[in-house]
DNA sequence: TTGAATTACGCAAACGATTGCACTTATTTA
DNA sequence: TAAATAAGTGCAATCGTTTGCGTAATTCAA
């Protein structure tokens, strides 16, 4: 019932009584084979379907194709950024006859340091990843540069290596919102982000910073910190919101974060967004299900997926020079929702 | 600098003027090769980064052993439950040596198709997947099992196929849900399911009826819905509310329905819980930044991928016989929150 | 009829690794 | 001293394809 043995060409070969040389030119229709020799055992093939093992061909191959897996590193998967570009990437790919092939570095150094390894392994034609947070140093990067894999950084960029990446535009974005906010009428807006060794976190500041300082208003230390998640949002912000001149407005790193603060806000009985506007980054799920809805910068992560996909696919194919750096700018999108006031 | 051409055993056996076998049997330590020689080339191997090419030791084993490649086909990825299973299975996967191939199949059987072929030609060893909805024919699924790839359902089952499977005790997560939202009290319950042509809806029905039947409480088809997003509930809720008998509960299939009905409700003036309770299915994201939060039936997705992997892991290794159709069901956990009272 | 051109195929080497077998030395044993 | 044993290597086939080259058979032109 189960013949594990796949059919190979030598067993067609044998069957209808010609070489193996034959069967491959039949199969790939060479004309230097005559037309019914060349149906007979095409017709043979799809009768016992007959499918090459790829294993064989890449390895004939393998100096002059690379394979078509194309591998992804991903820091979390259970998280709406990080899904949404793997969506991205698995439609670019597969629109264009490549795999992907998915790990998790969990954010840790080591993990990321064997998944290079396996991958490398198991001869993916290039690597798109985000740097876990813990990533400090490049060695393992630049051994698969050296190696000829082609790489290209998303979200979360190795600024030391000039490399292919796509990141979104977190400074404008950040500016735009902030920005936004003066505009309806915020005076003491905090900022809530994340540690600033990040480059996006540090982009993402200036942008909030920029915005101040366009429409004349003055950087206040007390109303920034590093808090880039629910529960420490729910944590520092009753603190925050009992100073002697509380802020008016919160912009955060990221919806979750913004969630947390508007948690907190409203058990004090403030109003959203009469009272206090809020503003998110990254327009997940989460963004039209809290009350009132969030308005937040959509961060477009199936675009830049896409994107990071597109890039690494030319330089395996060389449409892109091996040695250029591809660098992607995917632009954000502010959505307007309840946390606001409207101009 | 970037010397694209990978090192091999033939490089090194040139270089140290000995055979390719005498090179293979150092690498893997055979003591048939003399120490100092087997530690010179295993030096050399070290200084120079040799790392074998895996093709073409695949190709070599083709016969006993297989690919370590686990090909996972998700209907969706920007979803909570799939992208939790992924987790799961990524986890279980990479802590067993194996790599995972994603494809997602955008709920489209010839996509479904597409992909089967594309795994089974880059020599998974083995396939874990959810039915897109649109699939109605196993035929493809069929060929990979007589091709000898093992095959692991998980979520969306093929009835029709006795195959390994990994699904949530649909039936009794609801069964529990409904019986907690009589027990605090409510009477009329509202159900919101999916068509009736998948079996985890019917299972999640049964468990509704049944929930009623085991207090005493008769079925009222007029509260039994086909709807299963959020955009549809916000439809239909408003007119559910109308009757002159309206439902004092809501059972939602999965959480982003439940929130719709949420939505309508609060806006139509109702307190929840206290006049009208709601439960979900899933606890995702969404579940925790409504306001009241929501109460939802715990789904464990990151289980049941574990699970789904460790049946497969176990069918290619032979831990499992092959004809064996592994059967297992993860118990789901009702999480109480502010959508329903509590006793 | 003969030489050239064309057609249709097979041979065999490659891709990079593994492995049974044979072979050369050196060492031991009788 | 001859023969048996052991230790250390190499040869060559193999996995399933692809492909340059050679060659037999056929056709064509002169």
């Amino acid at each position: 019932m189960n013949e594990k043995q796949h059919l190979t060409m030598k067993d067609i070969a044998r069957e209808l009584g010609v070489s193996v040389a034959t069967v491959s030119r039949a199969l790939s229709d060479s004309p230097s084979i005559s037309r019914e020799r060349r149906q007979a055992i095409q017709q043979y093939a799809r009768e016992h379907n007959y499918f090459p093992n790829v294993i064989a061909e890449q390895l004939r191959h393998s100096k002059r194709n690379p394979s078509r897996a194309i591998g992804v590193i991903v820091p979390e998967l259970v998280h709406y950024y990080f899904s949404s570009i793997l969506d991205g990437i698995e439609a670019e790919a597969s629109s264009r006859g490549y795999q992907i092939m998915v790990a998790k570095s969990n954010e840790s150094y080591d993990r990321e340091v064997q998944i290079c390894e396996a991958m490398l392994k198991n001869k993916v034609c290039g690597i798109i990843v985000s740097q876990a947070k813990d990533t400090e140093k490049y060695d393992h990067f630049e051994h698969l540069a050296s190696a000829g894999v082609p790489l290209v950084f998303y979200d979360r960029i190795c600024p030391a290596l000039n490399a292919s990446r796509v990141v979104v535009d977190d400074y404008m974005g950040t500016m735009n919102a902030v920005s936004h906010l003066i505009e309806t009428g915020c005076k003491r807006i905090a900022f809530y982000g994340a540690s600033m060794n990040m480059v996006i976190a540090k982009n993402r500041f200036n942008g909030y910073r920029d915005a101040l300082y366009k429409h004349g208003l003055t950087l206040d230390e007390s109303l920034v910190r590093i808090c880039d998640n629910r529960a420490d949002a729910e944590r520092i912000t009753p603190a925050m919101m009992r100073m002697e001149n509380p802020p008016d407005a919160f912009f955060a790193v990221n919806d979750e974060t913004a969630i947390g603060i508007l948690t907190v806000v409203k058990r004090l009985g403030y109003n959203v967004p009469d009272e206090v506007s809020i503003c998110g980054f990254t327009n997940g799920f989460r963004a039209t299900v809290c009350d009132p809805m969030l308005t937040t910068v959509e961060q477009r992560g199936a675009q830049v997926g896409k994107e990071a996909a597109d890039i690494l696919i030319g330089l395996v194919e060389g449409t892109l020079p091996a040695d250029h750096a591809e660098k992607r700018i995917v632009k954000t999108r502010l959505v307007l929702r309840g946390t606001t006031r409207h101009p």
